[in-house]
DNA sequence: GAGTGGTCTAGACCACTCC
DNA sequence: GAGTGGTCTAGACCACTCA
C-alpha cells in the first residue's frame, strides 16, 4: 500500500506519504475546517505506521497552519473562522500608526458577474471568458476609509455569491468562503508597488488625487496550490503601514 | 543542572532548555556563522539527554533559519555568506517585473559617524547621543537605480566601519557585518508605506519628483532579539515589485 | 569504514480536557 | 477514568560524506 523502496526516483519518507494522505482528506472535504481529524493513534493504525510517524506528519502540517493541535482535545483543521488573534492578521498586514488596534470593518460596495479576461484567466487558471465574480469593497479602521479593493473569484467555484450575503455575513471574507463554499485559503502571494491615486480611488479613500498609495496585488491558493482568488487593493498609508516580518 | 520540576511557573520542556543552551553558544560566539556545531550525539552526552531530545531542539532552530543541517556532514551555524539561493532573497524582497533575475549591485555612497537622535536611540536601544554610523547607498538591478537607502548602526558594535571597507567587500552587507564584526542578523521587521519622491531621491532614482515610491523601514535583530540595525529605504516600483508570501 | 544526520519504531510517563 | 496530544528515551537501520 505504502511505497517502500528507497533510492527510487519518486521516493519520499513514510511520514511525507502520511502527510499527503492527510492532505487528501482535507482537500476532498472529508474533514472540514474547524472540525477534528482522527486521533494520532487512530491514524497510525489506519495507515499501518507507528504513532511517531503520524506525529511527524502532523507536526509539519501544524507548522504550515493547516492543522491546529489542542492538547487533551485533538487535532483540528485550521479555519478562518477561528478567532486566534495571531492568525487574524496573517492576511491583513495593515497596522495603524498609533497602535490603537482598532478592528477593521469591511463595507462591500458592489458584487457582479462577468467573463474572465486574459489576465484574470491566466492568474486564476481558468479558461478565457469563463464566468467570474467581482467584488468591490472598502475597508475602514474606525471611521477612516483605508483600503479599496477589487476581488476576482472563479464563478464556478463560488457560484451564487451575492452582495447581500457579503453584507450579512458576520466574520471575515475568507471565513465566509469557507462556510459557504467549503474552500479554504491556505497561502497567498502579494506584490506591492507604490502608485498614484486615480480620481475615483482618491474620492473613496478621502485623499488628494495623485497622492501615493500602496498597491497590493494578491493571489490566494487553496489545497494543492490551486489559485482561487485574485485581488487588487489600494492602501492609504498616511495613518497606517504594512507590516512584514522577515525571518 | 537542568531544571526538572513540571508545573513550576518557569517550566519549559527539556528540548527547549537544550535549545536555549545552544542559543547561548551561538550568541556568545562559541560557534561562528558558517562553522559546524558539535554532533547530535556529542551534544546529547554533553547535556546528559537523549539524542532525540537534542534533535528536537535542533529541528526548531533549523526551522528558524538559525542552523543548517547537512546530511552526512554535520549541523552548521547559518550564515549570510552561504550562497543558498533560497536565503539570499530573504532580506531583499524586490523582484524585477520581467523576471530576468538580474543580481542586484550595491553602490555605497557615503559613510559617516554621528550621534544618535531620539528616534535612532529608541529604535536601536542605545542612549541618546551615543555614537552611530550612517551609510547611504544605492542599489541597482543591472544599470537601473532602484533603491536608495540609509542604514543606521550602533557605533559601539560596529566601530571602524568605513566606506572603503564597504566598497571592497565582495558579498552581501550582512555577510560583511558577520565576518568583520561577528554580528549575525537573524530577523527583521519592515514597515511599508507609499510616499512621494523628494527632489534628491528622485534624482538618484531617475524618476520625476513627486512620483510614488515605496518606503521601507527596517529594524533588524541579532540573537536575543537585540536590535542592531535601522534602515530606511525608498524603492522605485516602476519596473520592480516587492514580493511577499503570506502563509 | 567511521561518523554524520534522517527515518521509523515501541514504550513509558506527563498534562490537559471532558465526562 | 478514559482519551487526547506532549515529552523523553533507547535502539535499529538507512543515506550521505569523506578519508
Amino acid at each position: 500500500m505504502l511505497q517502500e523502496t528507497p533510492a527510487s526516483p519518486t521516493f519520499s519518507p513514510l511520514y511525507r506519504q502520511i502527510k499527503s494522505l492527510i492532505l487528501q482528506g482535507l482537500a476532498s472535504g472529508e474533514w472540514r475546517p474547524g472540525g477534528a481529524i482522527p486521533s494520532e493513534n487512530e491514524l497510525a493504525s489506519r495507515f499501518g505506521v507507528s504513532q511517531g510517524t503520524v506525529r511527524k506528519a502532523i507536526d509539519e502540517m501544524a507548522a504550515e497552519n493547516l492543522l491546529v493541535r489542542r492538547q487533551g482535545k485533538g487535532t483540528y483543521v485550521a479555519s478562518h473562522n477561528d478567532d486566534d488573534p495571531r492568525l487574524i492578521f496573517r492576511f491583513l498586514r495593515l497596522v495603524p500608526e498609533n497602535g490603537t488596534l482598532e478592528a477593521s470593518q469591511s463595507e462591500p460596495l458592489e458584487c457582479w458577474h462577468a467573463k474572465a479576461g486574459q489576465e484574470a484567466a491566466r492568474t486564476l487558471g481558468i479558461r478565457l471568458a469563463a464566468p467570474i465574480t467581482i467584488i468591490r469593497r472598502l475597508l475602514r479602521f474606525g471611521t477612516k476609509p483605508v483600503v479599496i479593493e477589487e476581488i476576482y473569484l472563479p464563478g464556478e467555484t463560488f457560484s451564487g455569491l451575492t452582495l447581500e450575503a457579503l453584507q450579512e455575513y458576520q466574520g471575515s471574507f475568507y471565513g465566509l468562503l469557507e462556510t459557504r463554499f467549503g474552500v479554504r485559503m491556505i497561502r497567498a502571494e502579494e506584490r506591492l508597488r507604490a502608485v498614484a491615486a486615480d480620481r475615483s480611488s482618491a474620492l473613496l479613500l478621502n485623499v488628494a488625487e495623485g497622492s501615493p498609495l500602496l498597491s497590493v496585488e494578491r493571489v490566494s491558493f487553496t489545497y494543492g496550490d490551486r489559485p482561487v482568488e485574485w485581488r487588487r487593493g489600494l492602501y492609504s498609508t498616511a495613518d497606517h503601514y504594512y507590516q512584514n516580518d522577515l525571518s
